[in-house]
DNA sequence: TCAGTTATTTGGATTAAATCTAAATAAAAT
DNA sequence: ATTTTATTTAGATTTAATCCAAATAACTGA
């Protein structure tokens, strides 16, 4: 039984709307989509209750809340049976965003996001210090120049 | 004159709180703030009028939407020059979420979603075909271990 | 220090939206 | 065709967003 089968343009088209803006009224997307704001609040239940939406969070400029720095890290294990303890450990590093498991020569490819470059340093330096990490590549980011939602299609 | 040194804790507390779920009644963000809830508009419009908080977003998961690949790409150019002609030109592709100008090896650095190997072939062969990209390298994402927001400290 | 000025916060009043529910409609099953 | 089940709808109620004037607090310059 797939759970996709359970999802339909209405479904995608509200996610769709909401992804845009999160805070749009039910009612306004209710409009929008052509149906009463109750079903709205039915299917939007419906797919939390799936877990298909997991949340709604912001966006924000973190450079303008002093967050200048973003990076990726290209992490290599001394051996790939630890990554389960490496990822426990990043997840004591509050400046580690994201990490994925990947095809690739990483073992793990990280995000992290500093205040400057000295903050930075001392984050690299936690990092180096992670027991069963060998080293590390930095990728520093100087500019995000695409950074949208999904678009959906009809099913 | 500094925009951080407009955004005091208070500020901080509340993007913090948003940040876990945006949905949250701003009555009930000025009850964990100790503040109005009328403080909490003022401050909300004040941090969208700085630019600081962008949009609101949902957090999808696009396994259970069947986009069951991501995939970061490590590209390299021809010439560093073409980058912003590529870059939109890989805006055209609706796969692309993120693109972003890094150190490193790489000259541009993006991520997409497929739905699947076969989309993601097809992706990636409309992404060759681009002129000004030399080949590029892919990071298939097996598992995301750690996804989470921002977690700020008082100033 | 103090009066004048400006900015911020507050609480209440109004408007709008979320949520709930029962009835209506539609779809599916036998 | 009829019953069962699921979905949608349109109010009714509860709750929150928004607006605004008054109160408070924070600055300013002499």
């Amino acid at each position: 039984m797939d759970k996709i089968l359970d999802i339909d343009n209405v479904d995608l088209k509200i996610i769709s709307l909401l992804n845009q803006d999160a805070k749009t009224p039910y009612t306004e997307i209710a409009k929008k989509v052509f149906v009463s704001s109750g079903t709205v609040h039915v299917r939007m239940r419906k797919l939390e209750d799936m877990g298909v939406v997991k949340s709604a969070t912001l966006n924000i400029d973190f450079s303008k809340l002093g967050y200048d720095i973003s990076a990726f890290l290209g992490i290599y294990l001394e051996k790939s049976s630890l990554y389960d303890n490496v990822i426990e450990m990043l997840k004591q590093i509050p400046e580690v965003i994201n990490a994925y498991y990947t095809t690739g020569n990483y073992s793990i490819f990280a995000k992290i996001i500093c205040k400057d470059t000295n903050h930075l340093r001392t984050v690299l330096d936690n990092i180096q210090k992670v027991d069963g990490i060998d080293r590390t590549e930095t990728l520093i980011v100087l500019e995000e120049s695409i950074n949208r939602p999904i678009q959906f299609f009809d099913k």
